[in-house]
DNA sequence: ATTGCAGATGCGAAAATTTGCAACTACGAC
DNA sequence: GTCGTAGTTGCAAATTTTCGCATCTGCAAT
């Protein structure tokens, strides 16, 4: 069983298409360590069938992410990246704004917000593969200086 | 005084330049109520001076959004859009995946995960005009049909 | 006021991303 | 298994966004 397989079942629930661009794509990504941009997951993907184009490599991550399979990682002056949402590993990142560390919060730590904005405002919130902007310990340290 | 007169009192406090390239985006986006996409903001400054470049705009929205006087609002299958951060009135956005209803969220909401970020991390986190999905109580009730 | 220069701008060109559309296909109904 | 169709795909073209670079300029120092 590869490790994309409970992704894949979750499409299935959905009552979506699973085509086989959307399989090689999500396999490109969860088969992945890192995040991984549209040129390379394209890259992988035409390693395993040459004609998938990229567009459909654009539009599929789009949809993958909308279905809450993958996640993604905009930051500035970087290309948009994707990495796979494992189940019982979600989690969120916050990026050090002066020296690019990156660090991964685990979705439970955002249970408090997430209660929150139920009781206070009704939204059912999905919260799924923020990215927040903030300052490391080092160099928070670095700047009071 | 203009209402952006603030956020040009922080930037001048920041050190960087203030150009009036900057401050007439600062201008558009600020004498505006409510979120203009980048062609949008070029439009209007070009009736204020015809010769501002379309990548000025662009490098121009991306550096005041660093700078925190403007937060950018991006949601899937729309032009990407800014609007102004104005002091005292910070705040971040749920849009509703079904429907589109977009409400704003106080800062002070969000509170407890910057504590939590800090005390758990040490990442001192910039909340600064999320945007998180969800779905509003309407369409909760709906979809429990 | 003048000077020096790091950083910003305008312009053209490149790169990234989206879109229109005809052909194709996954998958539910039979 | 076959059929029908809504939803996808590949391709080409349009659009959006970024980038390189020569010139220009805000602003701190003098």
């Amino acid at each position: 069983m590869s490790c994309e397989s409970r992704a894949i079942d979750q499409l299935r629930e959905s009552g979506v298409r699973l085509t086989p661009q959307r399989a090689m794509v999500l396999e490109a990504i969860y088969h992945s360590d890192g995040h991984l941009s549209v040129e390379e997951v394209h890259e992988r993907v035409q390693q395993l069938s040459p004609y998938v184009d990229l567009s459909t490599v654009y539009r599929t991550v789009m949809f993958l992410k909308q279905q809450g399979v993958i996640g993604e990682l905009r930051l500035d002056g970087q290309p948009v990246r994707y990495e796979a949402v494992r189940f019982g590993q979600e989690h969120h990142h916050v990026v050090c704004s002066s020296c690019g560390a990156m660090i991964d919060v685990a979705s439970d730590d955002l249970e408090t917000l997430s209660e929150l904005l139920d009781t206070k405002y009704g939204f059912e919130v999905n919260l799924v593969h923020l990215t927040l902007v903030g300052q490391c310990p080092a160099c928070r340290n670095d700047q009071s200086r």
